[in-house]
DNA sequence: TCGCCGTTTTGGTCTATACCAATTTTGACG
DNA sequence: CGTCAAAATTGGTATAGACCAAAACGGCGA
């Protein structure tokens, strides 16, 4: 319990009036915290988009300091439970979106079938030269011309990733003069016929940086997700090259593969 | 900068001799700080395996509070970039082991196949009856007996993760009697002629709670990896249902899909 | 040399307070 | 009724100090 042993000090600070604490009786005090919290939301209390009670009302409704309070909050957003915006509040997380892999339905296609509205909005796109990296990737020469895409994806309003893809533009020429907001994919086989055969998917938990978590509009530092993805075509080509970034709490990854 | 406005308290406050604060100069504390042990560990003064100073060291050495240290340090943890032994210190993580669930090889064999040390630890091995969940997983009636193995498996002598695998013991009776420190595929086809067809395998972030954070002896609530797997064989019929925990920095998932 | 036990160190938890910057709300005004 | 600026609120960052329990250490004795 308290820092100091729990007992003495509970006696000679006479704690404000706080009924309803029940569930705080066992353990330490952040993890009372966010057991407290967590059984409103599981009790239906607070649902799934919905704000949580300010830090500061929270600490005079449990009778804890500020910092114990954040502490348990902490907890539930490394359970992805809750989540919150800069300087606006904590939320309660909406269920996490399924992503496998292995299918190659773009990111539209497969939340839309999970019920949830996707949107994609284009943050940039430009024609960069080939550096060092893409050029061992991409098998092409160092300065040969690529075409660089920022995206940012959302499920039901919630900004979930954000991702830079690479093309080759020789394979691709022209490409970004077509609407980028909706799957990459049918673009690449619709207009150049190119079509994709193999998936090379790496996935690693990780922090977001400064950029990633800025477009996110998260706090830097916060868990996510790096996926990076690089797809060939039937000759072995290079079609694509994708790195995403997603938030912790948005993504289930779920394969089925039958074993060779 | 400092929380009162990063001047006027910057004066106001000395701040002892404190010589190395060259990369110090920007930004917010816990993020100088975070940069600073990030360059001592990017420049091989410190290397995997090491430990860091004491926080109270590094509390004098850049002359910042404690609170600032760690959030600091926890920012690093985050990235995978140290992880810490409860009240023994922060340590420089070793990379991460790939994991390729498409790859029916078990976890011994790929460890050791990236040079690094595997090791699996049984924590018991015990009979149970099917509950309601494992009924429905299994297609097998509430009651029957299942096979419940807990294990815990290292990669060079640190604890990466523990898992539950569940196997139908009318399907491999006798399974508990053999030794299950190695593979537990291996095991099933060569005693059993049990093998694996198909797999299906969920992962998402997580939280390690009390039990797993125990096992793994981290600090409970603090990210995690989890893994679940159903396998079937050619009948379609369940052969396994593994859960695991990973500490997020341990692992990285490489996923190559010839697409459908 | 090995094992036990007290001491020191270390991270873990908690309180209290302060101020900032961004967001949200409020209210006066056109 | 809508607009816009001021005020209040909220989370973010930071300090300082305190005590606990587990781990690491050091030395003593068998």
């Amino acid at each position: 319990m308290f820092a100091n042993g729990g007992f003495a000090r509970r006696a000679e600070t006479p704690m404000p009036s706080t009924p309803n604490r029940t569930d705080l009786v066992e353990g330490l005090h952040y993890l009372s915290m966010r057991d407290h919290v967590a059984g409103r939301i599981a009790s239906g209390e607070l649902k799934p988009g919905e704000r949580l009670p300010s830090e500061r009302r929270l600490q005079t409704d449990v009778g804890m300091a500020r910092g114990t309070i954040r502490e348990g909050l902490f907890q539930l957003e490394a359970e992805g439970v809750i989540y919150r915006k800069d300087r606006s509040g904590w939320y309660v997380s909406p269920p996490p979106v399924v992503y496998d892999p292995t299918r190659w339905e773009g990111f539209m296609s497969y939340v839309e079938a999970q019920g949830r509205r996707p949107a994609t909005e284009t943050l940039s796109k430009t024609e960069i030269p080939c550096d060092a990296a893409l050029a061992q990737i991409f098998r092409r020469p160092v300065g040969a011309p690529m075409y660089l895409i920022r995206r940012r994806r959302y499920v039901d309003d919630r900004a979930v990733l954000v991702e830079s893809i690479v093309v080759d533009a020789v394979t691709a020429p022209g490409l970004l003069e077509h609407s980028l907001d909706r799957s990459l994919t049918s673009v690449l086989k619709s207009h150049y016929n190119i079509s994709v055969a193999r998936n090379q998917v790496d996935m690693q938990p990780c922090a977001l940086t400064r950029e990633e978590a800025e477009a996110l509009r998260v706090k830097s530092g916060l868990p996510g997700l790096s996926v990076v993805r690089t797809s060939y075509d039937a000759q072995g080509r290079v079609v694509e090259h994708d790195r995403e970034f997603w938030r912790h709490d948005a993504l289930k990854i779920s394969v089925d593969i039958r074993v060779r």
